[in-house]
DNA sequence: TGATGTGAAGCGGTTCACAGCC
DNA sequence: GGCTGTGAACCGCTTCACATCA
């Protein structure tokens, strides 16, 4: 089946595959059934098989999958076989730590600069990477080749950031600002509410436990 | 209707109708309908009247719902009418980030402890936090009545922590290690999984654009 | 009249179950 | 025999549309 509307679940469940086969190639696994990774990791196998087929027949029937050709052709579809440049709006605490965070280096991610409004910080480096003038954003994306940029700025300056970044041309932006941000179709926007997350928790918290009835 | 079986994605929107509702309360708006809180923040009318009914009838036929009367019930319904307590087990760049995020502050979560199995960061501070050995987590959690607890470790330790705290009588866990963690399930766990969010991004620079045609 | 609360329809994603192929 | 790829059934969430009520 050829893609034609892929889900963001599936391409998230697809990342972890990924991940489960690097396990298993580290493993030194060849081949693997779709029914043995659903055992190992907790997953279903018919979901495997299916998000899989929407990008190929990568499979073997009577056999399964081959692990490394199956990694090559994730990486391939997850767009990991290139380099990608990380620009971060935003040194405060949370800037600063994703900066040198191990989940961009481990894959195909560096963080190649810096940007904020405080004009004591711009110059300094965090690491390696030097922070610049929010201002001269497009300026810098463009000589850096910077494709992803990650908005970890206060809520109330998230949307204008936003617009800055994506004027510049920027196509894929991770959002930390608990603040519901309007942006283009054409751009990809993920956010990530750790204030939402956490009322959640606590929202469970709150309930009556149900220790033994119900779930 | 009596709240019987809430699904996670609703009380993640309770969540954000509670900001939206702190948002006209700070200009002084008293009443407001589903569907001017729709219009504005990009919400479904229909999802709101259904999200809030679940826990009850806060509405008024022919006017709308109260602001503050609302935004008490909201933070009644997520447990934030009480302090949190968080601890944060990973004191590397990610958990020391997370240590004096806004965030949590802003709300009723306050962090009271930091963990961690390097022996050479423990009784360090980080602000007004210590760290801890995280051998000694479960007295540590019980003396600073700790309620949440957030993993910021590598993926291979994510597994053991987890079960640790959880022994500890721990209900509340937030996880931003990318691994697939097993759980009991009167246990809440929120993974954040910032490799999959990036990859997915990733994944979507990949795509032919589709400019103009679909979508 | 105006807005809620809600049964019913609609929709998208997941799981089942099996035909098809190695 | 074993496992994939996939139509069909299923399930849960979202949206519609309207009866209901201040």
């Amino acid at each position: 089946m050829k893609s034609d509307k892929i889900s963001e679940l599936t391409t998230n469940r697809m990342s972890i595959y990924l991940r489960c086969l690097n396990e298993l190639a580290d493993e030194g696994i060849r081949t693997v059934s779709s029914e043995k990774i659903a055992k190992r990791f907790h997953l279903n196998s018919a979901q495997i098989r299916k998000d899989l087929a929407y990008f190929g027949e990568f499979g073997v029937r009577g056999v399964g999958y081959y692990v490394e050709e199956l990694r090559t052709h994730l990486r391939k579809i997850l767009g990991l076989n290139k380099e990608h440049c990380v620009a971060i709006i935003g040194a405060g605490r949370l800037g600063t730590a994703l900066t040198d965070y191990y989940g961009f280096s481990q894959t195909n991610f560096s963080v190649a600069a810096l940007f904020d409004a405080d004009q004591s910080k711009i110059g300094q480096k965090v690491g390696e990477v030097e922070i610049f003038d929010i201002k001269d954003f497009a300026e810098v994306a463009e000589r850096d080749k910077i494709d992803v940029v990650v908005i970890a700025v206060p809520a109330e300056f998230a949307q204008s950031v936003l617009e800055q970044v994506t004027n510049a041309g920027i196509k894929a932006v991770m959002n930390f600002a608990p603040s519901p941000l309007k942006v283009d179709e054409n751009v990809k926007l993920k956010t990530i509410d750790l204030t939402t997350s956490l009322e959640s928790l606590s929202y469970f918290l709150a309930q009556p436990a149900a220790k033994n009835g119900r779930k």
